[in-house]
DNA sequence: AGCACGCCGACT
DNA sequence: GTCGGCGTGCTC
């Protein structure tokens, strides 16, 4: 028997299906050694065959190290994904796998575990045994319900336990131990004791399966519906998956779940050690965890017989990975679904305008949760217009609304959140003198000052400089600060209400194991007044007694250019509102901004998604932009900005030729016709980073039936332009253009 | 990835 | 003359 193999090996010249010979059979997914030149390497069984037509001799595997670890419908899954995003098929089966799994990496965990001997005779011992010795008897009287852990018991008896393990009354043995990941804080439910008539409605709809836009305002209920949903699959004997857009959501959602689904639940993100993500995924695999909440990696969980898959907060931007391999979650969780015949949800309570113009087209049925559960008021939006503030002489961070409003809050004993979505103490340091500003030496990127560390830290490298506390050009003493970050929000915080506990939350204070259980698990616990935060505060966590959420500096997402950027402000606005006053007591938000008048802000206050999507999806049909088009973009990096930008030339000249016979064969758009509506080759907004220059070309075409065509082309032109010493990959609908 | 092969500069 | 620099190509 022919084995087809593919090489452990992230390297495009290997990125082939290469035949070996099994003599004594293999089953298919099996992870094997082979032979490789004179190596040994590992490999993944994508296909068995009788017969090979390579021209050469087969070598024989080595060795079958798993047998079938990857399931027949994750092999489709490899083969729809290396088509869709044009990726290395070895690049996506490492996603199917606990990182680390590979030869060695991570093991089961072991312990030591005592137990008693069933052959000992108890009843003699006890009474032989000698009055000081009734340590012993004690011991094993314990012992009578179970064992325990030596390491415990040695704790706790000391040299007793070796003493009767070398009487033959207990044995030893080695017994897996579970790294189960930490879920410190979050509400107990319990079981709901009625549903709303929207919320058995959605129920009754999505058990009978299908594609479902579940829309629903915050606070309305939907994690008790994806519950009900899930419990019914369970119910009828399959699985379940529910991704949410943070890490920090999963431990919430855990301990939910977990009082109703028992054992059943797993939990699945890159936060984990790679010891508990390995024991978690080895639950999963066979069958003893049938639940499964996690981010974005944990769609690959190898689940079998999927019963529902839940996306919570589907607009989110989480769900896209933006390092390599890029894939959307949402179009694996699709794949899955349709594999499976298993119900698909998307929840939010902004849908993107993407789902939502999908749903239009009929592809999702749309289930609609337009109250809070107990009829519970939206909060409050008051618009502050920081412009206005200045001029009445307020130059201060807080507006005088918010400064009251944080007053009024700590005084009831009730807690605030402070949104901003900058980290760090200020964005840039420049010198007042002669206009030098504080660059990374390896990126085109300004350096932001953290105060805490008392570093410039790279936001895109990663790296760290010292502060200057003079202009390194012209010694000049006078420095200026930057945008306002999140340390300089707790700062002045700080000074303005010294009594009050303030936490703050954002990739620098949640980087350590647990960090954001840390921190939320403190601030639920009310060991804190106020938690400032970037957009990690933002998305779906309860506190009941959150009454104020104050948004700083709300236009920052909506001057990006980015044709998402009106729909990611608006999404970010109703998100953040909808942690004030979730409970009994009633919320307020004030948010802050340089445009009040901006329809995206005062749509947001009246918490009118219809109106806002309709303004939306009418500018991106005028505009061209997606869902009307696919946005593909080629982005090509090199050591030498020359070689970097030869490499984008050559590509775009061969994009260019291509659209020009499309222009022939398809139907006319509006201005020029064709199937790309734009094609534009240009330096990268953040042109350098690791030292590496970048060039992109970012194109449109238009979204009909022949966009997967078009763009399997650019992949094979943009693929035909590597190089040595470049990178080109492409990407389709970009989360980011930097 | 990693190793062998191959074609030009500084050494015994 | 030859040792070895690392560019290029190949792996069932």
């Amino acid at each position: 028997m022919v084995a087809q193999v593919i090489i452990d090996i992230s390297n495009d010249g290997v990125d082939r299906v290469f035949d070996y010979n099994v003599p004594d059979g293999v089953v298919l997914g099996s992870r094997v050694a082979v032979p490789f030149l004179n190596r040994r390497v590992q490999g993944y069984v994508i296909g068995v065959k009788e017969s090979s037509d390579y021209a050469g001799a087969l070598k024989d595997v080595s060795e079958v190290l798993d047998e079938g670890l990857i399931g027949g419908e994750m092999l489709a899954l490899m083969d729809f994904m290396t088509a869709k995003y044009n990726l290395r098929r070895i690049d996506v089966l490492r996603l199917f796998l606990p990182p680390n799994m590979r030869e060695g990496g991570v093991r089961e965990l072991k312990r030591r575990f005592v137990s008693l001997n069933p052959d000992f005779g108890i009843a003699e011992f006890a009474a032989s045994v000698k009055k000081s010795a009734q340590k012993q008897l004690e011991l094993i009287k314990i012992l009578q319900d179970g064992g325990d852990y030596l390491t415990n018991l040695n704790a706790l008896y000391g040299g007793t336990v070796n003493t009767l393990i070398k009487k033959g009354a207990l044995i030893v043995s080695d017994r897996r131990v579970r790294r189960t990941p930490n879920s410190a804080y979050g509400k107990t439910g319990g079981r709901a004791v009625e549903l709303t008539a929207d919320q058995k409605k959605c129920v009754d709809e999505i058990v009978k399966s299908g594609r479902f836009l579940l829309h629903g305002v915050t606070g309305s209920g939907k994690t008790e519906v994806y519950m009900r949903v899930i419990e019914h699959a369970v119910k009828n004997g399959r699985t379940a998956v529910m991704l949410v857009p943070e890490i920090s959501l999963t431990a919430q959602f855990y301990k939910l779940f977990k009082e109703r689904f028992f054992d059943d639940v797993a939990i699945i993100h890159s936060g984990l050690s790679a010891g508990e993500r390995f024991d978690e995924w080895s639950r999963i695999l066979n069958g003893e965890a049938r639940v499964v909440i996690g981010a974005r990696s944990a769609i690959f969980a190898p689940l079998k017989d999927l019963g529902v898959i839940i996306i919570d907060e589907e607009h989110d931007g989480s769900y896209a990975s933006e390092s390599n391999p890029r894939y959307n979650a949402k179009d694996v969780a699709a794949f899955r679904a349709e594999y499976n015949g298993a119900a698909l949800v998307l929840g939010s309570a902004t849908p993107s305008v993407d789902t939502y113009f999908s749903m239009k087209n009929g592809e999702y049925k749309l289930l609609s949760m337009p109250n809070r559960v107990n009829d519970k008021r939206l909060p409050k939006i008051e618009i502050v217009d920081m412009c206005r503030e200045l001029r009445e002489g307020n130059a201060g961070l807080f507006s005088r609304r918010l400064e009251d409003a944080v007053a009024r809050a700590l005084k009831e004993g009730n807690q605030a959140m402070i949104y901003l979505n900058r980290r760090g103490y200020s964005s840039f340091v420049m010198c007042r003198a002669c206009g030098y500003v504080a660059k990374c030496s390896d990126c085109d990127i300004s350096l932001t000052y953290h105060i805490d560390d008392g570093v410039l830290k790279c936001h895109y490298c990663g790296k760290k400089f010292h502060m200057i506390s003079e202009c390194p050009e012209c010694g000049g003493k006078n420095l200026r600060f930057g945008k306002t970050g999140t340390e300089k929000v707790v700062k002045e915080m700080g000074a303005l209400f010294p009594k009050a506990r303030i936490l703050r939350m954002d990739n620098d204070t949640t980087r350590e194991k647990d960090g954001h259980e840390k921190i939320l698990g403190a601030f639920y616990k009310k060991e804190a007044d106020i938690l400032v935060g970037t957009q990690m505060i933002a998305k779906g966590h309860d506190f009941s007694d959150v009454t104020l959420v104050g948004i700083l500096d709300a236009d920052m997402s909506l001057y990006f250019s980015d044709y998402r950027s009106s729909e990611r402000t608006f999404q970010l606005m109703t998100q953040v509102a909808g942690r004030a006053g979730r409970e009994k007591k009633s919320g307020e938000v004030v948010l802050q901004t340089y445009a009040p008048r901006h329809y995206v802000f005062r749509l947001a206050e009246r918490y009118d998604y219809g109106a806002f999507y309709e303004k939306e999806i009418n500018s991106r049909e005028v505009t061209k932009y997606p869902p009307f088009t696919v946005i593909v973009r080629v982005l090509v990096t090199a050591d030498e900005d020359a070689a970097a930008m030869k490499a984008v030339r050559k590509i775009y000249n061969g994009i260019k030729e291509f659209a020009e016979k499309t222009r022939t064969e398809t139907g006319r758009w509006d201005n020029g016709g064709g199937a790309f509506v734009y094609i534009g080759a240009m330096r990268s907004p953040v042109s350098k980073i690791q030292n590496k220059y970048r060039y992109q070309i970012l194109m449109r075409v238009k979204n009909d039936g022949n966009a997967e065509r078009i763009i399997n082309g650019v992949y094979g032109i943009a693929d035909a332009g590597q190089g040595k010493g470049l990178t080109v990959f492409t990407e389709i609908n970009p989360q980011s253009l930097v």
